[in-house]
DNA sequence: GATTTACGATACTATCAAGTTTCGAAAACT
DNA sequence: AGTTTTCGAAACTTGATAGTATCGTAAATC
């Protein structure tokens, strides 16, 4: 069983749904959630596939089955799209270590997280942060949707390894996050070598390392 | 004087010019290298503004006080243009700190790196990464004349130090490179921190903690 | 059954940008 | 002077795509 799967059970962010248009009781027939479904889903793979700049709205519509109507009946625009599922995504997929060992728990994260990128997942990441790059509305969740929530809940598991005593109180957990998660998020955007359990081995020891004398 | 100044005189990365269109001697107006550097500094200009999404061909024209034609009679298409003046801006801003001393070495490096990022050079960073995320072109060129010659150039001063016995010779310095500068594109990227001197400092201090015992 | 709303399909409009062409003028060589 | 090539300006063609509108149908409520 993958390190991701192992962890697939532990406690997942919510995200509050922001519209109303939620399977509002009218009177005609009702959204047809399973078609929102679908759209986001086709969203996400078309996304992975040629990235934010190349993803149209007729490739989404096409992949879903759906109609380009029935999209921006409920979506403003491609990009709130686009934004909706990558955020549904992330409130699926963050599994995240929280064994009690402090050396244990920065392997297995790294580990996860290295395994969530691979693959799928890694594109779908890729692309999120190239939008990122080039669109506010994108850079805005990704800070806030993703990136904000799995480092407070990173610092909620060092600060109980910190009052355990197994982890020092002067840490700076802003630094330690970046130590573990920088070298990852430049391998992946840069290419420049190897994306895998062992280089995430790799990176948890030599973290683990800066972090005895510290 | 900043770090970047003070270094700006060691050697940097000669870029051969790939095409034979450069001043050949023949019967009718030779090529107007003025409005060749404007083109491609509008290019960085733009780009850096707006984004490769959003650049548009137009708009580098116009700000270079150019034509379309003219750029076309030199350059295939977009983003050839933007890739060469990529390609331009690297070879010319590439200081590296070779000391003599590891801890400084490694200190000087990061600060450096930092500052080129600060200000102009890191939006057009954020904007090239971005691009490579979406267009092989740039991904080829960012890992070629980028990633690679600067990396090179890294390892050769860490092996020296290896042999002085500064640093141990199983180091594995691929991943001290990720150590040292993942975190900083981490947060040039994600923009979940401040990226200062102060960050630069705490991550070379980090690294080194990490070598001690390694 | 009448009404209301959503649906898929499709045609449509409007915009924007890449790349081309034309043209008159300028700058080199012979 | 004549020839050749480039230049800037601007008009142009072409293609792609975001977003809208229409229409007949399906699924709900009253």
């Amino acid at each position: 069983m993958s390190v991701v799967e192992s962890l697939s059970n532990s406690m997942s962010i919510e995200v509050k749904e922001s519209c109303e248009e939620t399977a509002q009781r009218g009177r005609g027939r009702p959204r047809d959630e399973v078609a929102r479904t679908r759209i986001l889903e086709a969203a996400l793979e078309v996304l992975q596939e040629v990235g934010f700049a190349n993803t149209t709205t007729d490739a989404i519509a096409e992949r879903a089955g759906a109609s380009k109507a029935t999209i921006y009946r409920w979506w403003s625009n491609k990009a709130a799209v686009v934004i909706e599922a990558l955020r549904k995504q992330v409130s699926r997929d963050t599994p995240f270590a929280d064994t009690g060992d402090l050396v244990n728990d920065i392997h297995l994260q790294l580990q996860g997280f290295v395994e969530f990128l691979t693959g799928w997942r890694g594109r779908v990441f890729k692309a999120f942060i190239a939008a990122a790059q080039n669109d506010p509305a994108f850079a805005e969740s990704f800070r806030t949707d993703w990136i904000l929530p799995r480092r407070e809940e990173a610092k909620e598991i060092f600060e109980r390894h910190k009052e355990r005593g197994a982890l020092a109180k002067n840490v700076d957990l802003e630094l330690l996050l970046d130590a573990m998660y920088g070298p990852i998020y430049f391998r992946l955007l840069a290419g420049h070598g190897r994306l895998d359990a062992d280089f995430a081995k790799s990176v948890g020891d030599m973290t683990i390392r800066s972090l005895v004398t510290s």
